[in-house]
DNA sequence: GTATGATTAAAACAAGTGTTTGACTTCGGA
DNA sequence: TCCGAAGTCAAACACTTGTTTTAATCATAC
């Protein structure tokens, strides 16, 4: 039974920190919903906070993991100009959007958790994420750079937030803005097209002239 | 001193959750940083909720509002194919930049405050976001579809949503990764041009063809 | 001056928080 | 069979949470 309490948790955990959020969800919350008791959170993982680096782990790891795999395939097939934008895009949003068609985890909750803890505010937890983040973002940043040699490094680490970013909105947001008829935006397979069009598109964008000064220091108060 | 300590409670209230988010910032935090009682939040606003409320329509209205007012003069002013995809972008997505440089507000930590609220989980505060969201997303829409007639309504609301993320997230994460040295992404000024660009792009991406299954329920375009 | 209403202050409230304890159960290997 | 480690459980821990209460203070009009 010990495995499977473990799991239980990090399943229950996951689904409650997809709806609500990490501060706004209690133990107890997470306790209930796996049916377990209160202290096998402690006992299996030591706080609350470790338990949600577990989640992440056992997440984000694997998506991580596949991005670079995807990228290094990339660009040993390509030639000296690396890999087209689009095939770049696609190793960078894919694996997030695929990693819950696999094997049986999670289900769209877990699109929605993405979603969350991409914007979580707490800063621990923001260092925890950035942490396994960084090398990804580093390596895609690079090869974004190669193929768009008329944008400045700033501009493309800038765009690539983008990216990320509205990969978590939608996530987060798909299943509410849904229930808007006609007008409902797209879901799954769909909406990943979307986004790697839309990003690829937006990746591509000229870059204005720099009429502005080059941003001095931090902003001072109006 | 009335007024005064319920700005106090506002402003104190905004940057905390700003940084932490609603549900990880106490009361007891926002009144230790405002220097005012703890009592004095219920008995001017009535409940923790109700305080989040008063950022948001202090906020998000005057911004919404402008962004409306934007979009009218823009249509007003162009032809029968209605407003550039740039100005519409920029009507969209200029006013919660510019609404911190203006009257004395906030600073910085505006920024990532509306970057934050956009991402909440807490069921209750989205209702509420959304109930002002939904004219101006109802509103661009409609302009983005006029704008775009090859792409169907759908697809449009989606990459709206995607503006939308993109631009959250840089507000929030955009001080977390500026750290990076060379490869800093922009700030204010700099990364509003950034985003417009990169969103006009986006939205101007052709649609892939629609090799799936219509969604049902789904009107066809006359 | 005092009366009146709005605002602030300190204290207490019940409920909920993450975590710890110590006894009880389960179960694989000697 | 028995042992000891691994796991579960109810209860209690100390603390924080949002909210309420009650008394003190303030400003202002009479």
């Amino acid at each position: 039974m010990a495995a499977a309490t473990k799991e239980r948790i990090l399943d229950a955990a996951e689904r409650l920190f997809a709806d609500s959020g990490f501060a706004a969800t209690s133990l107890r919350d997470i306790t209930g919903e796996a049916d377990v008791n209160v202290a096998s959170v402690n006992y299996h993982f030591g706080s609350k906070e470790a338990l949600l680096s577990a989640i992440l782990e056992r997440r984000f790891r694997p998506i991580n993991e596949q991005r670079i795999a995807l990228l290094d395939e990339l660009e040993s097939r390509a030639g000296q100009h690396g890999p087209a934008l689009e095939d770049i895009v696609a190793a960078f949003v894919g694996p997030p959007f695929h990693s819950w068609t696999g094997a049986g985890s999670g289900g769209p909750k877990f699109l929605k958790f993405i979603g969350q803890i991409h914007s979580q505010a707490d800063e621990e937890i923001r260092a925890a994420f950035v942490r396994q983040f960084d090398r990804v973002l580093t390596r895609f940043t690079a090869a974004f750079e190669r193929a768009l040699p008329d944008l400045d490094a700033g501009e493309v680490t800038t765009r690539v937030l983008f990216i990320v970013g509205a990969m978590a909105h939608a996530m987060t947001w798909g299943e509410q803005l849904a229930a808007r008829g006609p007008r409902a935006p797209r879901h799954s397979d769909r909406l990943l097209d979307s986004l790697i069009s839309f990003a690829a598109a937006g990746m591509a964008a000229p870059q204005l002239a720099a009429l502005h000064m080059p941003v001095a220091a931090e902003g001072g108060r109006p």
